[in-house]
DNA sequence: ACCCCATCTTGTCAATGGAAAGATAGGGTG
DNA sequence: CACCCTATCTTTCCATTGACAAGATGGGGT
């Protein structure tokens, strides 16, 4: 597929995964179409078409990893440590997309596309914060899954920048499990 | 000192005020050296002599920032519920000095400034979270540690994006209380 | 009185994002 | 089977930007 036509045959899925790859690597600030479109083998106003402007294109990697976050908070099952796993697992992996997400000034946040992604993720994840924790203080449910919700999010955000890699070294994953089972699981 | 002397007098400060302005407003994606030079009534050349490039001036501007998290913790006490709402509260406040910060990849980290000031707000929080919380399992005093830090990072992460804006409208700071609440003072 | 150096300016270049207008091809319709 | 139609991509062009080089300015110290 890697022929030399005048129709690249799937443009738009390309420039998603090397806007990924590219965000994931140098940054949303490095982030240069004409590279991406001279990578891509497409002249520099091919990525226009498909996405208008550079915020187009970030609009449409939030609304799929909006839909991604969506799926793998759905696949966790119930369990609320294993979805907070799940969140902070889909942050590591899809870095670019988690990073864009959260950064709603790089992209059009009132998109269609995007607003409906999003909707459906605050679902899974409004779903999986329902789930009854062990037994704390939950007079004040609201605070309890803003609690949730923020430490899984805090803890995948403070990894993503580096801010834990001078003292931790090993497997990001089982010490989320280890910080969210501190709120998560109260004896 | 609205002079239109040769020198400006504290272009420096003025450059890192304004690009603070300009970040919390639009974002680190759409800031300009020109315009802020333009803002500033100098030459577009002029921030090259104080920062180098763009990635100086946000170095400068993490430091900044890293300096006046650590004179916020220290200000706040001893208290750990009160040192994560003076957390979440810089976060607000210096909004974009807490983004840029935490965004490795705008700036130099290694920089000798910014990791001299980073050391000194890393020591301020450590202090901060040594606090003993109330009585959780602290078998595991470093995801406790960890836990901690991650709740207060999240909200202020969650509250800056925009996601909670959905749902919540008062008054962040006592929100935060209430939600880093039900980590910090176990009943 | 003089020089030094931090500060700021002017001039220049390659790269970028975006807009406009045209080329190409593949598929459906008559 | 010929034709058109539309999505896709290209070419051309312009304003803006970041960065660099070389020069101008003037305050402070000797």
């Amino acid at each position: 597929m890697t022929e030399r036509s005048y129709h690249h045959g799937d443009l738009r899925r390309a420039l998603l995964t090397a806007t990924a790859a590219a965000i994931a690597d140098k940054g949303p600030m490095a982030l240069s179409l004409r590279d991406l479109a001279r990578r891509a083998g497409v002249s520099h106003a091919a990525p226009a078409h498909h996405f208008g402007d550079k915020a187009g294109l970030l609009t449409a990697l939030a609304a799929e990893g909006y839909a991604m976050l969506a799926d793998a908070l759905s696949a966790a099952g119930g369990d609320l440590l294993d979805s907070g796993v799940a969140y902070v697992r889909f942050a590591i992996e899809h870095r670019a997309h988690f990073e864009v997400m959260f950064q709603p000034g790089l992209y059009h946040p009132d998109d269609p596309g995007v607003a409906a992604a999003r909707e459906r993720a605050d679902r899974s994840l409004s779903t999986a914060l329902s789930t009854r924790p062990g037994h704390p203080r939950d007079e004040d449910a609201e605070a309890t899954q803003l609690a949730a919700w923020s430490l899984a999010h805090g803890f995948a955000a403070l990894w993503l920048s580096g801010a834990l890699s001078t003292t931790t070294e090993g497997d990001p994953e089982a010490l989320a499990r280890r910080v969210l089972g501190q709120l998560f699981q109260q004896p």
